[in-house]
Order: structure tokens, then sequence, then C-alpha cells
DNA sequence: GGTCGCTCCGCCATG
DNA sequence: CGGAGCGACC
């Protein structure tokens, strides 16, 4: 998580159209429009919010929310309101408190994924669980695949893990168990084996006292249908349920909300089918299209007015959008002015892009606008180096918006493990990571010794390791070092009653050699490791415990001392939703990257909807300024291809928009809102490979695909110019290197702040902090002031 | 059992 | 091009 100087999807200071407002209403109501108003009022039944990009969506719902208290309707914990991202809940909880003039507690505002794992820790045992149950990341599910795959000894590179991993993971998002599979899906995998391998994997996660992230749902509809008192509960609790981003639901959510509300009937699903962009991992945009079936009775209110954009970066992307079908239909409009025209530029190549960007950003430097109010959103990850690299060239400072995540890092992981592993001794996943990190001479044999005894006695694998430490079976080296790791972990374990988290997690990373193994690595990544190694364990001190640790950054997953300075933000389209800045660039427009080819080929016709969806949210995102480009060329693995302006960009009408071009890059295709005076070589462009040979425009996707590689290899290639020198990417300051303190020196750590230190004991010490009181602490994770 | 170097494959978006 | 994964060699 983030906190971002930028606001979320509206604004507040808005000039809005006041509706007539009966004296001694309540403030919070001040300056709302007709709609707005209808959707913070309509507090009982079924209600949804048709909110367009930019009409004040957010207010509205925090508005709801503080009107709900306000008027007694109901207590904070009578309230569940339910986000897509932890950002959007944190805000939320922000402006909910604005609203009502002080801070709210109790109410719960979180994720589906969130606010399931508390649900479930409290009734875990009706699921099969432990409370303290371990939450597993992508990664860890494709390892335990792997291993059921390889233990059959089918070949894991003809059916990779991660497909079926994928499979599982749209089997969870539609509420399918291993049972409910129908029956040409079962066969999905490796010959009919998937159904097989979902099975398993979910009695594996049993004896491992895990869940996937499917799973945090999935459970808790299990529990809710399987013991309706339970359910009884929760309907007593939340009379009132807000759902944002109603149209990201997938099935297994629709199926959870629907459960809830059921008693009540109060549920408000804010949304906007045009902005549905996660259809690829089981979003299902018929929940928003079929709600006022679902929920008979359903009050509709359309947000139209938008308080975002100005009139010609609104009018292009409503006629962009336009295109779709199935819509539900809303027509944005602005009193805001016309603004500036969409700038479109076309490049010869990426770094020229990228050189543009800079350029443009370095112009609006020069004229006062705050970096904080600019952002670069592409398509797809990939494209972010070479814009990175010119930034850093440039010295224009930016930061990456949900980009390499802090706690995926090996080093991150690495550390999670150990705390996993003392956190929850079944965690095998945890514990494989890092029994032999560092080398402990814990090698592949000794390891396959210990999952045979676990796989024959159907235990986890540490409870096998401590039976295996004590037979004969290993080598008399990898026995006693296996039981001394063992001795170590229940030792670990053991001081957690004793001192806090932060101190267990030094000592353990210490006395098990991990900080040794990156102090004793010369390799130039090695002391940013270190770096944060110890940022991670400084940040435990956040959390009251090690579990409420544990459990937030497997939901979160980002680090939170993201810093909100003045910086441009870099990001894909995906994570801007929600977003605005004043100026917006567009980057990478060309065929086969947006819409991305890939769509096109497994989805067709709904996979183009959704990219031209995606389309509209990123120009929406701009409140004064969009500039989209194109690059005639592009490097892709490492080869140069060349490339098609977007039909995206043909869907622009032209006179919303400018075009700056080189000669011969554009290629006007059909001109339905007049041209720019550009040549027109429709014909040409129609041989560029987005048509099919047979002239359908969607054609049978491996067709496309394939016409489009070889297209892609045919193209000319060249070597990228020079730019100056290679950016090179700042490295963390080298740690200064600290051992033998003394007594009575004064110290500096990381999260318990200036301190002196008291007592040494080897390279532990007791130090007394100024602040913090008297801790234990590790010598490696302090310096001298 | 550990290390080095080679091959292979990927890059669409995520909690 | 870059990282993961694997096999040959120490």
């Amino acid at each position: 998580m983030m906190n971002d100087p930028f606001d979320l999807d509206d604004f507040d200071d808005a000039p809005a159209r006041p509706a007539p407002a009966p004296m001694g209403e309540p403030p919070y109501l001040k300056g709302l429009n007709a709609p707005q108003r209808d959707a913070v009022l309509a507090t009982d039944g079924p209600l949804l919010v048709l909110a367009g990009a930019g009409t004040g969506k957010t207010r509205v719902l925090t508005t709801r929310l503080g009107h709900l208290m306000a008027t007694g309707r109901a207590a904070p914990w009578n309230i569940l309101a339910v986000t897509f991202t932890n950002k959007a809940a944190k805000e939320m909880q922000h402006r909910v408190a604005r609203v009502i003039g002080r801070p709210v507690e109790g109410m719960w505002i979180g994720t589906f994924h969130s606010i399931c794992v508390r649900i479930l820790r409290k009734h875990a045992e009706l699921v099969g669980l432990k409370s303290n149950f371990s939450i597993l990341d992508t990664d860890d599910q494709i390892r335990l695949l792997k291993q059921l795959i390889q233990a059959d000894g089918i070949d894991d590179k003809r059916w990779p893990a991660r497909v079926l991993a994928g499979l599982i993971d749209r089997w969870k998002n539609r509420a399918l168990g291993p049972d409910k599979l129908p029956s040409g899906e079962a066969q999905a995998y490796a010959n009919g084996m998937g159904a097989k391998y979902y099975r398993q994997y979910q009695e594996r996660l049993q004896i491992l006292n895990a869940c996937d992230f499917g799973d945090l749902l999935m459970h808790v509809i299990t529990l809710f249908q399987k013991h309706p008192d339970v359910l009884k509960e929760y309907h007593n609790q939340f009379r009132y349920i807000l759902v944002d981003e109603y149209q990201d639901t997938n099935v297994a959510q629709y199926l959870w909300l629907r459960l809830l509300a059921q008693a009540t009937h109060n549920i408000c699903c804010v949304g906007d089918d045009d902005q549905s962009i996660y259809g690829w991992r089981g979003a299902e945009v018929g929940n928003i299209l079929r709600f006022s079936e679902d929920f008979p009775g359903a009050k509709v209110v359309r947000l139209e007015q938008n308080y975002r954009s100005t009139g010609h970066i609104l009018a292009a992307a409503s006629s962009l959008i336009a295109t779709n079908e199935g819509r539900l239909g809303k027509t944005l409009w602005t009193d805001a002015g016309d603004g500036d025209k969409v700038e479109i530029r076309g490049v010869w190549d990426g770094p020229e892009e990228a050189r543009l960007i800079g350029e443009e950003i370095e112009n609006l430097m020069s004229k006062q606008h705050p970096l904080s109010e600019v952002a670069v959103l592409v398509r797809t990850g990939f494209q972010m180096r070479e814009i990175e690299e010119r930034m850093i060239t440039l010295g224009l400072p930016y930061r990456v918006v949900g980009g390499p995540r802090f706690y995926e890092r090996a080093e991150s992981r690495d550390v999670l493990a150990y705390l996993r592993v003392i956190a929850q001794p079944d965690d095998d996943l945890a514990f494989e990571r890092i029994v032999n990190v560092p080398k402990r001479g814990l090698g592949d044999a000794t390891l396959q010794k210990v999952h045979h005894i676990a796989r024959a006695h159907g235990i986890s694998l540490t409870r096998a390791a401590r039976q295996i430490s004590d037979l004969d079976e290993l080598r008399p080296a990898a026995r006693n070092s296996l039981r001394r790791l063992m001795d170590d972990f229940d030792r670990w374990r053991a001081l957690l009653h004793t001192m806090t988290h932060v101190e267990v997690a030094e000592i353990m990373l210490e006395e098990s050699g991990y900080m040794e193994m990156w102090q004793n690595d010369k390799s130039p990544e090695a002391p940013g490791k270190l770096e944060n190694v110890k940022e991670l364990v400084s940040a435990m001190g956040d959390f009251e415990n090690l579990g409420g640790y544990l459990e937030h950054i497997s939901l979160v997953m980002e680090n939170d001392s993201n810093e909100s300075a003045e910086k441009v933000s870099l990001m894909t389209l995906h994570a801007a939703k929600g977003l605005e800045f004043d100026t917006v660039f567009l980057p990478g427009w060309e065929e086969g990257l947006f819409p991305n080819q890939r769509a096109l080929d497994e989805t067709g016709v709904k996979g183009l909807e959704e990219e031209r969806r995606l389309a509209y949210v990123g120009l929406t995102r701009a409140k004064k300024k969009a500039f989209v480009m194109f690059a005639g060329n592009r490097q892709v693995f490492g080869q140069w291809q060349s490339s098609l302006p977007s039909r995206f960009i043909d869907e622009l009408p032209g006179q919303h928009v400018e075009m700056e071009s080189a000669q011969g890059l554009y290629n006007r295709r059909n001109d339905r809102a007049g041209g720019w005076g550009q040549d027109d070589w429709s014909a040409e462009s129609k041989d560029g490979g987005y048509y099919t040979a047979s002239g359908d425009k969607y054609g049978p996707g491996w067709q496309r695909a394939q016409s489009w590689r070889q297209e892609q290899q045919a193209s000319l290639r060249r070597t990228a110019p020079v730019i100056e020198g290679r950016a090179t990417r700042v490295q963390t300051p080298k740690t200064q290197s600290v051992s033998d303190f003394a007594v009575g020196e004064r110290v500096f750590h990381d999260k318990f702040g200036y301190g002196m230190v008291e007592d040494v004991e080897g390279n532990k010490l007791l130090v007394a902090f100024d602040k913090a009181g008297t801790k234990r602490v590790v010598d490696t994770f302090l310096s001298r002031p």
C-alpha cells in the first residue's frame, strides 16, 4: 500500500450542480448534484449506482456511509463496505471520517479477501482449518502443484504447473469445487487429470493448514452454506452492504454477496460497466448488467456529470467507448469547458517515444506543472523499462506504482518464509524455501527423504523432518544439521512468548546465519538486499504481532513506506483505475500491443472490447491533457519489430484530437470522423496484419496469431540508436559495517530509534532506547548515529 | 552437495 | 534481452 498524493476517482471541491436544499438538512449533502443525492438517500433496498468515470463515485459512497451512521440507521459495525484494493479501502475509511467529522471505528471496510480472512480466522475449524492458517501466494501455489505433478511422473514441461494453477484459479473464481467441475472442464489438463490434481491440491492445502486467494472466498461461501447459524450472525450484524467496483466482481464474489444480502436486501453496488477491465481474472460484467434481476425491486441511479476531464478529452473517450456493444449506456457530460484536444504523437521507435515523454515532462516542469499530477500509463509491464531508463538519464523523479513488489523480492520471501515457519509449523512451502538457506548441507537428496516420510504418513514436512532426525535414514552430517535446525525453530518459536516479534525476527535472522550470508556475499546487489531485510524487519513493528504482520503482507504485498513526494507516476493502465492526473501520457498504442494480441486471440471480440475499455480508462484518467503515442518500431524480446498504430487511434474522433506524426507512420484506415490531413493509404494498411486473409475482422485466434508473428519476424531489423550512455540504476548505498559495540555507546535502530547500549552478549545487545524502552537487539540491525 | 554456465522461454493485466 | 531451471563438473 502506498500513500498517494493523488485522490481516488473524484474530488470534493468540484463545482457540483446543487439540488434544491431543504432547510436544516445535514451539511454533508451540500454540493451533491441531484442523482448523487438520490444515491445517498436511497438507503433501504437494493441500489445500483452506475457511476461514469469521474462522476463523484467515491464521494457518493462515503457520504452514503456517513449518512447511514449520522441518521442512526446503522452503527459502524452494522456496515460492510467492500472494495477491490487495500488502497481504496484505506481511502474510503479516511473520507468517511471526514464526512461525519470524526474517526470511525468498528466499520468493516476492506477488500473481499481481507474481509474473508477476518471471517475465516474466527470460524476456521468449521471448514477444516486452524485459525493460524497461512495464505499462499501464486508462487507457493505453483510449487505445490509442481510437486503433485512430478510425484505422478508427469512431464511438467509439457503440462506446466502454472497452467494448472491458472485453471484452478478460474474454477475458484466461479466457485467450483473439485466435485463440481463441468465434465468437459475436468478434462482440461494433462488428459483429464485436472480435476484429480485440483482435489489433491485441496487435500494438501488442508494438511498444510493453508489456503490460496481463491480459497478465502470459497471457504467463506461453504461456511455460510453449511452453517446457517453462522450466516445468521452476519445477517444480524451487517445491516447495510456497500460494494465498490461492482463491474469487477466474479461469480464467487457475487454468491458471497448474495448470501450476505439475502436477509436485509440492503445492498448498494457501485460500478461502471465501461470500466470493467478484469474479465481475464474472472470478473463478470454480467453481474452489473443483471443487477436488477438478481435483486428485484432494485433502484438504479446514473451518475453522468463528469467533474474530472475537460470537454475534448471526455468527448474523445466517450466516442471511443461508444464502439462497444452491450453497454448499459451512459452519456457523460461536463460543464468544464473544452480544454485541450487529445494529442496524438507518432514516432519512429520506442526509445524516441520515451525521449518525447521525457521532453514533454521537462516542458511541463518549466511551466511549474507539479510532477505528482503527471502519469505515464502503459499497457504492459515491459514497456516500463524503456521509460524508466529515460527518466533516470534525465534525472526526472518518478515512482512505479504497483511495480516490482517489495515483498516478492527473493530476500523478502526468504525472511517471510522464516517467519511463517515459526508462526505456522505446518507451512511446508515456507520450510522448503529456507531449509537450506543459508547452506546447511540439506540438499535435494535429504529433502526427498523427508518428503517421502511426509507423504507416507500424510503429515507435513516439518513433522516429518522432526521424525527423520531421530531415525537412521540420513547421513550423520545431514541428520545433525536437520536436528539442529528443527531445534532452532522450536527455540525461536518459544521466544515469541517472551519478546516482541521484531526482536525474535532479528535474533532468528542472525542466528540462522541468514544475515551473515548476505554480508559475505560480494555481489553488487548484496548491500541492497541486506537493506531490504532490515526495512522489512522494521516494518514488522507496525503490527501488534507476527500473525497480523504476515496476514497484512500476504494480502497487500506492497510496501507501505512509499513516500508521497513530487514524482511522476508510472504504472499499468490496470493499476491506474480510480486515479486521476492533470496530464496523462499513453504510450504504445499499437496493434498487437494495445489492443493486446493475446487478448484478441484468446477471447476475440470480447477481448477487444475489454481492451477498448482499458483505453477508455486510460483517457479518462486525464483532467486537462492527454498524450496518446505510438511507435513504428519496437523492441520485443530483444528483437526489433515494426508495428502499426492502434485501431483505437482511428476511433478517436478527428475534431477532438490533434495529430503530429512523422511522414508515413500513420495511415488512416477508416475515416469515420473526418481526417487530419494525413495521407490515406488504407489499401496498404489492410495488408498490415490485423485483418485475416478471409477479411474476417477477428478471425480464428491461431490464424491471427500466426500471421501476426510472421509479420513481426519478417519486419525490418535495425540496431537501437545510441542515446547517451546507458543509464545505470542507483544502488542503495553500502551499509556501514557494524560490529563490536561497547557498553555506553549511542546506537540507532530503524524501528526503535536512538538508544544506548546497556549490555553486550556476543552479537546481541541490550539497548535502552530513548523512546521504545529497553530491547534486546542483534548488532547487525544497529548503526552508529 | 554446491557451483557455474548454458538453454530456453517469456511479456497482458492481479488479490 | 533477462531470469529460471537444469545438467555437467568440481
